[in-house]
DNA sequence: TAAAGTCTGTTGCAATTGCAACAATTGTTA
DNA sequence: TAACAATTGTTGCAATTGCAACAGACTTTA
């Protein structure tokens, strides 16, 4: 889909949703109970953070151009914040869930689409999310590896995928301790499963 | 929001939608490329199962009544075969997604209220899929045992909590082994953090 | 270009986990 | 109600994992 086209279409068309700029390092928005936000990413990259108990930041999803995040996503609740901040600058499409509905009544064809564009962007988000899901349900690191290899090898059709992100950022999309994923790749490449050049790999099998 | 409403609304409405019954033990439907099926469970249980490499049956996903599913939020290619089947006897609403777009220029009122419908029950699925992604996160049998419970206590507003299913199938939702799991309740137990009592767990921390 | 920061790669060690196997209990069906 | 199936509960043991710590390579910024 066309993001910057349906922005340029929503802000034509409908004084509730805003865009808005935030630099790096600003706060995006905080998760509040029954305000119902929808945002989209238009640009730049944001977190989602939460503190833990303990007082640390803990990154819960990472955003890109293009993704929808907000409050309708998630289980809000007081014991429970939640708020993004932009890593780079962000500019950001805001308007709530419920104007979205409401609108439709007065202004219909226009609404339509709307709604039906957000249906697709949260569609590819559920998309990516039972893909998480189901890497993250394999027992072991090795293969929670491999899984993720034969994901990114049947989206490319070849046996030769490159990594989308660091290492470092591939421990935490699979969840688990970046020194023992290493360990793992390692063996994988001692025991002849994969060859590995910087972020390139080869799959053997 | 009200399913069983929704159901007459569209089949009165729209004669792409299909109602179907299916007796336990039978294939509701094979996930395939570029069908953009999708379904709505209005009664009944089903499993989403894959053949594994080695020919083992994986449960990808379970579903109830008012769960929505298929190929639309999935990737799906020809390594990967994907397949719902009825545990219980299931009554399922079935179409396809670009039905569900293009009739919108024709019948725009009833479709605006559908794809809408439609977009709440895509997003409650998210709100799941989110809760359960961040489980899934934690690193340790422990911290995934009390990250669920403190979601379903800050849920019910009470220490006290239910669990939802068996002890087999919580196994099964935070993707661990079972006699890990249960040593690890007794470990809360003994340390005090929580008395348990059949399927009544209190939070004691 | 020097310094600071990030990313990759490795290792030892202790803790956690999965696996296998089994007994006891509860629930279901013939 | 007897037989069967499913669930709960436990344990020993081996394998995997997380943690801590460190060194070297690579990037970015002052």
């Amino acid at each position: 889909m066309d993001v910057s086209k349906l922005s340029e279409d929503i802000l034509n068309n409908c004084s509730k949703v805003q865009k808005k700029e935030f630099p790096a390092g600003t706060v995006i928005t905080t998760y509040m109970e029954k305000r119902k936000q929808i945002c989209i990413l238009l640009s730049g990259k944001a977190d989602l953070i939460r503190y833990d108990l303990k007082g640390n930041q803990d990154i819960i999803e990472q955003f890109n151009q293009n993704d929808i995040f907000g409050e309708v996503f998630h289980n809000v609740n007081t014991n429970n914040e939640l708020f993004v901040m932009a890593t780079k600058k962000c500019e950001v499409l805001i308007f709530s869930y419920d104007d979205l509905r409401i609108k439709c009544k007065q202004n219909c064809g226009f609404h339509t689409s709307l709604i039906s564009n957000i249906l697709e962007l949260v569609l590819n988000n559920t998309i990516s999310q039972n893909t998480r899901i189901e890497i993250l349900s394999k027992r072991s690191i090795r293969e929670k590896l491999l899984s993720y290899f034969n994901i990114l090898s049947s989206k490319s059709f070849s046996k030769n995928i490159v990594l989308p992100f660091s290492l470092t950022n591939l421990a935490d999309y699979l969840s688990v301790d970046r020194s023992a994923m290493m360990r793992e790749i390692r063996n994988l490449i001692d025991e002849g499963f994969i060859f590995k050049n910087g972020n390139t790999i080869k799959l053997l099998y």
